[in-house]
RNA sequence: GUGGGUGUAGCUCAGUCGGUAGAGCACCUGGUUGUGGUCCAGGGGGUCGCGGGUUCAAGUCCCGUCACUCACCCCA
């Protein structure tokens, strides 16, 4: 077989979906700028050296190698190795340090670009994927205002794609590590690497785990796994976490984080966005402070479409530190899986709002002054690529969910269009006629699952 | 990296005991010479992933290999 076989874990849209792609990454791009986010671009490759510190040691890094380097090139220390970025968090601590003389603090910015990771692929997770992260950067302090506000900002734009909902997971950090240290837990690291896994593993491994590695008892096992059961859409799971009758400096500080970040974000929900306070959140990562955010689509089972959360030092150069706090968003996680089970899709496949039709070659020019015409009033428009007979010019249009074909004027008859959909044909004339606003652009569209 | 599954038309798949390569959808043409979708008739399209082996004969059996895919790990 002469034909190119697919690379597993690189999608590739066709250009229908690609369509539905670029109308959710303009709509990110809006939601973004309309709350003051500034937008940067990062390289794609980093020192190797830079990419493995935070605590990623266990990232699948795509290394970036020269095929002509000289041999001698092999010899050079490690620290030189390229490799891609396989998040935004890193190359934007690596960002803010090389310019932080020349950026303004708190720094409000958003980047969407490709990461890549080396795992093995499966469905939702690639190797190659767009990610679009928002972050808030201090200079030495940040905000608590700052968690809100990533959360606000988010909420919103999930809120105005035309997709699932989804369910924001909220935690703190403080909270539950404060908890930990309460009932007398020795290694806190431990217990929360271990409760991030009660979704997967359940609560009988996670206790086998807590008693086996973190030396806990039945009932330091017991209070971990209740308060891990906490979850509330509202502030009242203060109570239930108070109730467990632990005290510690940390877990009132967190507690009164998560509660402020809860009641602020009441007003967020709709019918696609809901925030839930959910403590047996934990995220691996052992870079985050306090906020901890994970967000859920139904259609992705246990799969997370984002995540991310506040760390006190997203970056330090030994004078300053640059404390952050951020959420990343799943674009191709989210929407590969929906365009592959036809949930997700545009409702056509080119940009174009009108076919000019051409009846025979020499009407082209008067076609092509039509649309002209059309293109000069903003109505992205094509012309029919042969003078083939309308019916043939019309399948053109209908295959690629073009709405509208227009009809020249010829001698003896006027300008036409017609909308193919409900095979409304009127009168028209290219200098006024205008599509309903819907029509101009591609759209998505989604279907739910018959399930 | 570890373990399972699957590779046949553009897509989804069938192919019996080893015996001439199939269906549906899609595509093209015509019915319909300036108006699509429905319907009817016809048509094109295959190195059966690749390599080797057994056999008179391999899509089918054996070995190898590659790709895709699912799960574990980890994560957006």
């Amino acid at each position: 077989m002469n034909r190119p076989t697919p690379l597993s874990g690189f999608p590739e849209f066709l250009p229908g979906a690609r369509a539905a792609e670029l109308a959710v990454l303009d709509s990110l791009r809006a939601t973004f700028e309309l709350h003051g986010f500034c937008s940067i671009e990062t390289r794609s490759a980093e020192p190797l050296d830079q990419l493995l510190r935070k605590g990623e040691t266990s990232q699948e890094v795509y290394l970036l190698r020269r095929l002509q380097a000289a041999t001698d090139d092999l010899g050079a220390p490690a620290g030189s190795d390229l490799g891609l970025h396989f998040d935004l968090t890193v190359p934007l601590a690596r960002y803010v340090l090389e310019h932080s003389g020349a950026l303004h603090f708190p720094l409000r910015r958003y980047q969407i670009q490709r990461c890549w990771r080396g795992e093995r692929p499966q469905e939702g997770r690639y190797r190659e994927f767009t990610q679009a992260d928002i972050d808030i950067v201090g200079h030495d302090e940040l905000s608590k205002d700052a968690d809100v506000e990533v959360t606000e900002v988010m909420a919103e734009a999930l809120s105005r794609l035309p997709l699932p909902p989804v369910t924001l997971l909220v935690n703190n950090r403080k909270l539950i590590q404060g908890f930990y240290l309460g009932i007398g837990a020795t290694d806190p690291a431990a217990v929360i690497r271990t409760i991030d896994k009660l979704t997967k593993v359940g609560p009988d491994a996670v206790r086998r785990t807590l008693t086996a590695e973190a030396g806990l008892d039945d009932a330091q096992v017991d209070r971990c796994l209740a308060l891990a059961a906490i979850s509330a859409p509202d502030p009242s799971f203060a109570q239930q976490v108070l109730a467990l009758g632990v005290s510690h400096r940390l877990l009132d500080e967190g507690l009164s984080e998560l509660v402020r970040a809860v009641e602020s974000a009441m007003h967020l929900r709709s019918e696609r966005f809901s925030l839930v306070a959910d403590l047996s959140i934990a995220r691996g990562l052992d870079y985050y402070t306090g906020t901890v955010f994970e967000g859920r689509m139904a259609t992705h089972g246990d799969l997370s479409i984002c995540a991310g959360g506040r760390y006190d030092a997203l970056a330090t150069d030994g004078r300053s530190t640059y404390p952050g706090v951020g959420i990343s968003l799943g674009v191709t996680r989210i929407l590969a899986p929906l365009i592959a089970r036809g949930v997700v899709g545009a409702d056509r496949s080119v940009p174009s709002c009108v076919l000019v039709a051409v009846a025979t070659d020499d009407h082209r020019s008067g076609s092509r002054e039509v649309a002209r015409a059309l293109r000069a009033r903003g109505i992205p428009t094509e012309v029919a690529p042969d003078a083939v007979r309308f019916g043939k010019q019309i399948r053109h249009a209908d295959r690629r969910g073009i709405p509208y074909v227009w009809f020249p004027a010829t001698a003896g008859t006027t300008h036409q269009v017609k909308d193919i959909r409900s095979g409304d044909q009127v009168d028209a004339d290219p200098d006024h006629w205008r599509p309903p606003h819907d029509d101009l652009h591609p759209r998505v569209t989604y279907r739910e699952e018959p399930t």
